[in-house]
DNA sequence: TCTGGAGGATTAGCGC
DNA sequence: GCGCTAATCCTCCAGA
C-alpha cells in the first residue's frame, strides 16, 4: 500500500493534521468575529468604520518608515498636480 | 468643541477601540501563524500542502451541497467535453 | 532640485507614465464588465454562474495537471473518509 | 435528457459562452500585462512603484471625496495621538 | 439594511 | 536576489 489507504499510519496522520487545522481556524474565525464586534460598536458609537480601519493599518506601519512614504507620496503627488490636502 | 479634540471623552473612546482591535488582530495572527505550522509541519511529513487546503475548504462545506455543486459541475463538464476524471 | 519638481521632466515622465496605467486600466475595466456581461447571459439563461466560474478555471490548467491534481485529493480525501463523490 | 447532455443545444450555448469568457479573459491578461511592463518601466527610470500605485489609486476617487475621507482620517489620528506628519 | 460573494490589490513563499 | 505565482486581505456590489 502506498501509505495512504484508510487506517494506515499516514491518513491518521493526515486527518489529525486536518483536524488541528479546523480547530484553530474555528478559534480564528471566532476572534475575528470579535473585531467584527468592535468594528460594529465603534460604529454604533459614531465612528467611521473605514476610517477607523485605516488608523489600525497605519498604526501597524513604523513610523519613520509611514512618514517616509508619506512624503514620497507628496513629491509624486505634487509633481503631477494631485492636490493630497 | 466637535467631540474628537485630544482628551476628549470621544477621543478616549476611539483609542480604547483601537486598543481592542489591534490586540484581537495579534491573537488572531498567532492562531494564523499556528496554522501555518501544520501545513508545515504536514509538507514536512510528506503531504502536499495545496492539497491539503482543498481538503479543509471541502469539508466546511455541507456534503449534500457539496454533492450537489459536484453533480452539477460533472454535468456542465461533460457538456462541453471537459474530462475532469 | 531634485528632479520631480513642478513641470520638472521627471515630473512630465510621472505624469504620462500615470496615464498610461489609468488609460489601461479603464480598458481593462471595460473588458472585466464584458465578462460580467457574459456571465448574466448565462445566468439568464439558465446556467449556474458559479458552476460556468469553476469550469473556466480548471480549462486553464493542463489536462494531465489537473487530473493528477484530482487524483491526489481523492487519495487524501479518500484517507480521512471524506466521501467527494 | 435534461437539456445540457452533449451535443445538444444548450450544451452548445454554454459551450458559446465559456469560449467568450476565454477569449475576454486573455485580452484582459494581456492588458495587466501591458500595466505590469509600465510599473517596470517607472521603477527602471527611477520611481518608486508602490508610490505609483497609491496615486493611481487617489486619483481615481472624486477630489472632494478624497479630501472629505483625509480630513476625516486627521482628525482621528489627531485624537488618538497619531502623527501622521 | 446587511450579509455573502466576487474582484482587485497587496503580500508572502517559491523557484530561477 | 529578484520575479512570479499563489494566498490572503479588503473593498465593493448584488441579492435577500
Amino acid at each position: 500500500m502506498s501509505g495512504l489507504g484508510d487506517n494506515s499510519v499516514a491518513a491518521d496522520q493526515l486527518r489529525l493534521l486536518i483536524e488541528r487545522i479546523e480547530r484553530l481556524s474555528e478559534e480564528r474565525q471566532g476572534i475575528s468575529d470579535d473585531i467584527k464586534d468592535v468594528y460594529l460598536e465603534g460604529k454604533a458609537t459614531g465612528f467611521d468604520a473605514k476610517t477607523m480601519r485605516k488608523l489600525v493599518a497605519l498604526r501597524k506601519i513604523r513610523p519613520d518608515v509611514r512618514m517616509e512614504s508619506q512624503m514620497l507620496l507628496e513629491t509624486y503627488a505634487s509633481a503631477i498636480g494631485l492636490d493630497l490636502v
